[in-house]
DNA sequence: ATGTGCGGAATTTTT
DNA sequence: TTCCGCACAT
């Protein structure tokens, strides 16, 4: 037989840029062998370019695009990386497995539910389904609210978690995490146990279980451990200091059953999500795990000036663990990072508010500059003085998008429609009826749930007769735009749903238990828009459940939208950078977090999230901090400290500005014609 | 069984 | 300030 052998170039220009863009130590990252590599480097040391660049390179290799695994830590993050992708290999980009751990999860768990007993349509839950449902495996499960010492459903919930994503077992997360629950423990492991029964029972999973239900297939259906080992031929991971035990193990199953390539990319020093299970040990003993394996480091900054790099170093020293890594910036000298001690919220709002301005008035857009936080409401008082100032911002801490409760009213319809069992959906459609209670809603899902057509039966006479009589005619309407909605072509065209959604009985609901109602039925409406890019409802929800940086508000009110300054939590802003960076509310109690520090190791985790928030900064950095403080708008005012994580460096790494005050002559303009015996001036 | 109104408690960080 | 749980009236 003849041989044909078809040629195959590695895209234009890529060996270029390897060489080009990357410094020797990144390009030997880059190109390291197969096998299993880890780049553990300082923050702005490029290791985010240097995956990213090692991608292009198996690519430019051969390597088949969806044979590649890339695990980051945001959706943002992988969106970003993509991007760059795409201009180093074209479209091939497209083709690389991106994303966060659930995403990939979720992916490949649609394709084997049913190995699992879940349908390949099952709903992801978020953190409030979670709560509901688990409310409800209380009353099942044991744990009767009644007693004043017992946990707390969100407690529960927190234990639940925090033992899948730890691999430890119930008894250990909660000796370790809340010692005063002990006695609780075998409650606390029926609940959970009927948790995952309604969740079963209703086809949901929730965020763990896209992790955990992962690895069970892998572990419990070894043809599927040997089909993903194959797929995916080379796995890298970002971000490797923040993976916890859970999703460890499913990364490493995966390289052991395939070809074995991992590549993983991170820095010790900022793993701060601890209290998701995270351990940095995960990567510093990435190399005991794997002997043979090879280790990279890189140690030029490329992101700040040195100014800054002296700060964060000097900041990070602080912490007794962790590994230390040198950092030098190779950016020419710039001003030292500014400390201000303000007298309060109010005008630490309006300084960061006249710095923007000014920093905007010398030619930087609002979106080189953010303001970072530790906590969400620390960044209220400055809301009100942006919208105030009319300065357009973003917002990336608080309650996201869909969980706002009118978009997630909206969410519930096509939740309903896209898996008919979702109880936690049923149960939130049913309690906007008035007359219908949690007793009701739950007589109604049972009616619902053991029919074996949920849309029938809830038109069926049979339900009826379970509603209260006054509350017969809404429920009547109820059905009737359920079916509606369905006519409309759901699964395919989702925007259509919402329409059906917004001409139904739903705004007049919003009217009357809402606040605001118009800018509610805006969001729904925006909404909509959002739903009209996709042709799947499917990946719409799925989409935007685990869309962890899509925010509510996003006030852009000004001219220019894409012009906006960041107002970032310091745990949104990982792996980003800005020009300026305004560090606020830098109070012990507040930065470090009161209750962080009193936990073990928690200093150094907070510690951790300042260095973060601090290396985020190219050219400026402002940190301040109020000197009186009220808690959170009630209680009185009280004197605050300013955050060790300032007093602990040398003075020297900082310079101190003194706020000072001119006032504005006030002049009262004479009106024409008006006498001179005027009131007094006050 | 629902819904309202009171009193007390409490606020990390997120997929 | 807001949210949650509880007691009471419907
Ligand atoms: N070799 C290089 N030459 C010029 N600029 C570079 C180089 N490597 C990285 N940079 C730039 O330095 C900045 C930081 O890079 P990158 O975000 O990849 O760092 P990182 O190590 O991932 O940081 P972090 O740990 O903070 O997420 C980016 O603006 C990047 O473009």
């Amino acid at each position: 037989m003849r041989k044909i052998t078809l040629k195959h170039k590695p895209p234009e220009g890529l060996a270029r840029q390897l060489a080009e863009d990357l410094n020797p130590s990144q390009r030997e990252a880059a190109a390291a062998p197969d096998g299993y590599n880890l780049i553990l480097a300082g923050p702005g040391s490029g290791k985010t370019r240097v995956i990213t660049y090692r991608v292009a390179w198996l690519i430019g290799r051969g390597v088949p695009a969806e044979s590649i695994l890339l695990v980051t830590f945001t959706r943002r993050a992988s969106r970003e990386m993509v991007g760059r992708l795409g201009g180093l290999v074209g479209n091939e980009a497209g083709r690389v497995w991106a994303g966060t751990f659930h995403h990939v999860g979720n992916r490949l768990l649609r394709r084997s539910a049913r190995e699992l007993g879940f349908e390949p349509n099952f709903t992801i839950l978020d953190g409030e389904d979670q709560t509901d449902l688990l409310r409800l495996a209380m009353d099942d499960g044991g744990l009767a609210s009644k007693n004043k010492l017992a946990p707390k459903p969100s407690q529960v919930q927190h234990l639940i978690s925090f033992a899948l994503n730890t691999r430890k077992s119930l008894e250990e997360a909660v000796a370790e995490t809340a010692g005063d629950l002990v006695e609780w423990t075998a409650e606390i492991q029926q609940v959970a146990e009927a948790y995952a029964a309604r969740k079963l029972a209703s086809n949901c999973m929730d965020y763990d279980d896209l992790l955990v239900l992962w690895l069970k297939l892998l572990n419990e259906h070894p043809a599927r451990l040997a089909e993903q080992g194959k797929m995916f031929r080379h796995i890298l991971v970002d971000e490797m200091q923040d993976t916890n035990a859970l999703q460890i193990e499913v990364v490493e199953k995966l390289a052991a059953a395939g070809a074995g390539n991992l590549t993983a990319v991170g820095d010790d020093a900022q793993s701060i999500y601890r209290f998701r299970g995270a351990d940095y040990d995960n990567i510093l003993k990435f190399p005991d795990r794997h002997p043979g394996s090879r280790i990279f480091r890189l140690d030029v900054n490329y992101r700040s000036t040195p100014q800054i790099v002296a700060l964060t170093q000097a900041s990070i020293a602080c912490n007794q663990t962790g590994f230390p890594k040198s950092l030098v910036s190779t950016r020419p000298d710039g001003l030292k990072p500014v400390v201000v001690a303000v007298a309060d919220v109010y005008e630490e709002a309006a300084l960061v508010c006249q710095e923007i301005l000014e920093t905007r008035d010398r030619g930087v857009p609002l979106s080189e500059m953010a303001v970072l936080y530790r906590n969400h409401y620390d960044s209220v008082v400055l809301q009100g003085e942006l919208l105030a100032r009319n300065i357009p911002y973003n917002v990336r801490s608080g309650i996201r998008f869909f969980e706002q409760a009118h978009v997630k009213d909206v969410l519930a319809f096509l939740r309903v429609v896209l898996n008919p069992r979702d109880e936690a959906s049923w149960r939130r459609l049913l309690l906007l009826l008035p007359g219908i209670g949690p007793a009701k809603a739950g007589a109604v899902y049972q009616k619902l749930a053991s029919s074996g057509d949920p849309f029938s039966a809830v038109a069926a006479a049979g339900t009826m007769a379970a509603v209260p009589p006054k509350s017969r005619g809404l429920f009547a309407a109820f059905v009737n735009d359920l079916n509606l909605i369905r006519a409309t072509d759901p699964e395919n065209r989702p925007a259509a749903a919402i329409q059906a959604v917004l001409a139904g009985g739903y705004p007049a609901t919003i009217r009357q238990r809402y606040d605001k109602p118009e800018n509610r039925l805006k969001d729904v409406e925006q909404f909509a828009v959002l739903a009209a890019k996709y042709e799947s409802l499917e990946r719409l929800v799925a989409d935007l459940m685990l869309a962890g940086d899509l925010y509510g508000v996003d006030a852009s009110g000004g001219e220019d939208p894409t012009d906006l300054l960041v107002l970032s939590s310091v745990h949104q802003a990982k792996g980003l950078e800005w020009s300026h960076v305004f560090v606020i509310r830098l109070v012990d109690d507040g930065f470090p977090n009161r209750r962080a520090v009193d936990e073990p190791g928690g200093e150094e985790e907070e510690r951790r999230i300042f260095y973060v928030a601090v290396s985020r900064a190219k050219n400026e950095l402002m940190l301040s901090y109020p000197s009186t403080i009220s808690r959170g708008g009630y209680g009185p005012t009280v004197f605050s400290t300013p955050s060790r994580f300032i007093t602990e460096v040398d003075p020297e790494l900082y310079e101190r500005a003194e706020l000072e005050h001119d006032f504005e002559v006030l002049e009262i303009e004479a009106k024409p014609g008006d006498g001179d015996d005027e009131r007094p001036t006050k």
